[in-house]
DNA sequence: CGACCCTTTGAAAGGAATCAACTTATGTGG
DNA sequence: CCACATAAGTTGATTCCTTTCAAAGGGTCG
């Protein structure tokens, strides 16, 4: 899974990939609505997640909460905790989670030994700053049912980019509460913009699952380009 | 000036300062309002920011301008491109800046050499990433006044950082145009907000300068918390 | 002095939040 | 298998904050 996913930026070599198969991993299942890295925490491993999906998260003072990113299986959501000694945010389940742990100290004696590998996990964490850019963007400057078309495009993709989508959709878990929270909507305005997309005859959203129905009208509305995901540079 | 920020994350080895003290900066001058590096360029080279402000951004396409990142001098704001080999943004100076660029082949070729080294490069974008974070909070759940008090809280404690600022102040040569291009906000907004803060006698912006005159009622007002600077792990 | 840029002000319009139901799924135990 | 409880989605009405529009001050610099 892992290497799957640092192939995306070109083949490993054998060394490289026997260093990766060699890496003692902790498989955990983790129930769904769990927060299992909090703020504060100072963890000495990093996790993959290999099936469910993940958000990242932190709140204000009056309790609401702000979803920062959404990781999906092939993710190591907290891979900054290896330089960033003290989490600044919460790390949680959505949906029931196969996660796999592996302490730092394990990363870092592999990566002294390659310089490829090094620059392959610190690419991975430069493109989550990327996608942060990107909501950035998203959220300060597009309407409500923008910002929803760009985040369904934006999941489209990295679904896509692993493998996890079929003919036209892919499995989704998240409420249309927690949709809103990470674009800065109230819960109505995420559901009557969803219609709106439904209505348009660009998106289904209907039990856990999407599927779009017109990528092109979609992308346009949303104003995507999925350039910032850097799928492959 | 760099090794001075790195050293923020502890003392550099002896052998380190001397790899660092023997790059080839190449400074120059790049006048006000000028983006030097655009979405879709391929860089080189990074540059090291010495003197002025500079600024990230992303346009929509309706040409609205959204700032990403607000960089001070000691920042390396073009990092990224060590491994994301293309822009997915702008890089432009708001001030007059001075800048030191330094070739990708000449970092890499010294971070091979010292793991150290590389950790503390990594660990710098790692806290870009985090300061990407706390703004998507900020900007999707503070009101207009929370949130331009939260920036100039971040300023304050990054301008701080790096022995920028004198007794009370610090130099800050944007206008209110631009902060509401970090914000989310609109100039009136901005400008409405700025004088409750300087009615309730919290801050004073005048002139390319600001100074704060209550920080524990503008940090409370900002809900603001340094932790995700990241300036002491 | 005048042009230009930035700040400030007022009034009106608009989009999203909030509030408060109601409906539809999902799930549990009797 | 149905009764009930709970979670998630839907709807309408109202309120509020921010944007937009338009214009007037204020500084700075050639």
């Amino acid at each position: 899974m892992l290497a799957r996913r640092l192939r995306a930026a070109g083949s490993l070599s054998t060394m490289d990939e026997v260093m990766l198969s060699r890496l003692h991993w902790d498989v955990v299942d983790i129930p769904a609505k769990t927060d299992f890295l909090k703020e504060g925490d100072r963890p000495n491993r990093c996790c993959l997640l290999i099936d469910g999906l993940i958000i990242r998260s932190n709140f204000t003072q009056g309790g609401e909460r702000q979803i920062q990113s959404v990781h999906i299986p092939g993710d190591m959501p907290d891979l900054q905790s290896l330089h960033l000694k003290q989490m600044d945010h919460y790390i949680g389940t959505v949906s029931p989670c196969r996660v796999a742990f592996i302490s730092h100290d394990a990363i870092l004696r592999t990566l002294e030994r390659s310089k490829d590998l090094t620059a392959r996990f610190w690419r991975e964490t430069l493109i989550d700053a990327a996608l942060y850019r990107a909501i950035i963007v998203r959220n300060a400057r597009l309407g409500s049912t923008e910002r929803l078309a760009h985040f369904i495009c934006e999941m489209w993709c990295r679904f896509d980019a692993v493998g996890l989508t079929d003919a036209s959709g892919f499995p989704f878990a998240m409420t249309q509460e927690m949709v809103g929270q990470v674009l800065g909507l109230s819960i109505v305005s995420v559901n009557r913009s969803m219609q709106l997309l439904r209505a348009e005859g660009l998106v289904v959203w209907d039990r856990g699952r999407i599927d779009i129905l017109d990528w092109d009208r979609l992308a346009g509305l949303g104003q995507f380009d999925p350039t910032f995901l850097h799928l492959d540079d």
